[in-house]
RNA sequence: GGCCCCAUCGUCUAGCGGUCUAGGAUGUUGCCCUUUCAAGGCAAAGACACGGGUUCGAGUCCCGUUGGGGCUACCA
């Protein structure tokens, strides 16, 4: 079995196309199967020559692999298609010589004119098919003249034609509503529809996965084998992923929003820098029109291929939900070693402007693993840790519930010396003894604790009291603890 | 408009004629735990789009309606 992946190549990745290549991955790695990456670059009005490294940069760190492909070669290159024309040429006009195609010299204008006026008699738009009917005459006049062309298929005229479809069946289409579809442009580049099937083709893919949108033109698809004469791959169009409404899918022309109103990011660069694991977004996405078994929604790519398969593929496309990807983040960042994280964290807290010590990390880590949603959160949670220049808390931060400013500063200063006290700084050691201390002051653990860890950390919410102060060690939390102190007597005086 | 695809809780889904007073997850709400935030535990609300058939029996099969999506380029 051979699949392949076939993205035109416009920066980034799209969330869309990661799910199309997800399950031609998960589909071919299954069954044991190659998996190709194949650029289709022949639309040289979105040229972008810096385009396929971007591409290959997300593709890689959703950990899918590729066994031939523009950057690693292979036996079946080259793997991008505008290295690929001479094929295109020659397959166009073998068509055209064995009367499946034909010439067309119409001019954009006339195209358009065209069309106006069959709008105008409320018929349906398309080509009136001038070029097909034109006599040998005219074809040699033409053809003297030098007028550019393009090559277009002869479609039958009458009868249906079936497309057996892996994942719903035979779709049977009437061949007199479709068009003489352009195979070859003006400018010698092949359109998709020819491109893909000589490609395919001469890299022997046998399951031509890819979304549903391009059911429609599958007859046109399955007439070019036919008129080739070459063996038919399996069909396999796959379900799309929508908007989180349901309502249209996924673009980044047009960037969804959740119900907060935040832009859903659309392209894997987006997920990348939000704080995504690639382990996460894979999970998500194999998990949306495709189910594991046994109710498990938790997984991995490794454990995914083992099962995978087409009966449990949804023929219905699916509404994208950010809550449960950011769910699913959450639990493949609870499933990390703890080192691990130390290593995934370091970036967004560098990204963020902070000067990152290794062992610092290591301690926060962590305290920080069961908090997170995304690594970015990070930052919020536990960036105190890495600032040079302690920032200290607003007052009503430090001001605890049913207290007032006086209380909270008695409180502390009451705390100061027992912690001063303590020669182990262990956070049992300390927590026995603030512990202790609540019984004497006649306030709450919430009170005394939250007072000690908005002090220490600066701010509201945090990492937990007394790993915080263990990790910032004693001397650094007293002198926090005074600078509450302080903060508090100025704002009573 | 035409053609094609699709249709179970808000969302992602299980269900492949009787085991369905429809299961799980997420999200929401409540309670518990609790040192903030999380995580964890428990609980609640929440769906077979509608109408016809077929059948002893339909969420499951067929048809229609409705709704949603896709396509309708010398873009992919």
């Amino acid at each position: 079995m051979r699949t392949r992946f076939a993205p035109s190549p416009t920066g980034s990745l799209h969330i869309g196309n990661l799910r199309s290549a997800l399950f031609s991955w998960l589909f071919a790695r299954h069954h044991g199967g190659q998996f190709i990456l194949r650029v289709e670059d022949t639309d040289q009005k979105r040229y972008d020559p810096t385009a396929f490294a971007t591409l290959v940069e997300a593709l890689r760190w959703t950990g899918l692999d590729w066994d031939e492909g523009p950057d690693i070669g292979g036996p079946h290159g080259p793997y991008v298609q505008s290295e690929r024309l001479e094929h295109y040429q020659k397959w166009g006009h073998w068509l055209v010589e064995n009367s499946h195609a034909y010439r067309c010299y119409c001019t954009e204008n006339r195209l358009e004119q065209v069309n106006k006026e069959k709008i105008a008699r409320k018929e349906a738009p398309g080509y009136d098919r001038h070029c097909r009917n034109l006599s040998a005459d005219e074809r040699a006049q033409q053809d003297a003249a030098g007028l550019p062309y393009v090559i277009r298929f002869k479609m039958p005229l009458e009868g249906q034609t079936v497309v057996p479809d892996a994942i719903r069946g035979d779709v049977v289409f009437e061949n007199n509503l479709m068009q003489d579809a352009v195979l070859l442009k003006s400018d010698g580049f092949p359109t998709y529809h020819l491109a893909v099937i000589v490609d395919d083709h001469l890299m022997e893919i046998s399951h031509v996965t890819r979304s549903n949108e391009w059911l429609p033109s599958a007859p046109l698809h399955v007439l070019l084998y036919h008129a080739f004469g070459w063996e038919m791959p399996v069909w396999v169009h796959l379900p799309l992923l929508l908007n989180p409404d349901g309502k249209g899918k996924m673009s980044k022309r047009k960037p969804p929003r959740d119900r907060h109103g935040n832009l859903i990011p659309v392209m894997v660069h987006d997920y990348m820098r939000a704080g995504y694991l690639p382990e996460a977004l894979t999970n998500f996405l194999a998990n949306t029109g495709w189910n594991f078994g046994d109710d498990r929604e938790v997984f991995t790519m490794a454990e995914a291929v083992e099962r995978f398969d087409l009966p449990r593929l949804n023929p219905a496309n699916s509404a994208y939900t950010q809550e449960k990807l950011d769910w699913l983040n959450g639990e493949h960042i609870r499933a990390l070693p703890v080192e691990e994280l130390a290593r995934r964290l370091r970036k967004p807290l560098e990204d963020a402007g902070l000067t990152v010590e290794e062992s610092r990390l290591q301690q926060v880590a962590p305290l920080v693993q069961i908090r997170l949603k995304k690594l970015n959160d990070v930052v919020d949670m536990a960036g105190f840790f890495f600032h040079t220049e302690f920032v200290p808390p607003a007052l009503e931060d430090l001001v605890q519930k049913k207290m007032d400013a006086a209380s909270t500063r008695n409180m502390l200063v009451a705390a100061y010396p027992v912690l001063e006290a303590l020669d182990n700084f262990s956070p049992a050691n300390q927590l026995e003894a603030m512990d202790a201390l609540t019984g004497v002051l006649g306030v709450s653990r919430s009170q005394l604790f939250g007072g000690l860890r908005v002090a220490v950390t600066g701010q509201a919410v945090s990492t937990p009291t007394f790993e915080t102060m263990e990790i910032l060690g004693k001397a650094e939390s007293l002198r926090r603890i005074q600078m509450a102190i302080q903060l508090l007597d100025s704002s009573a005086a």
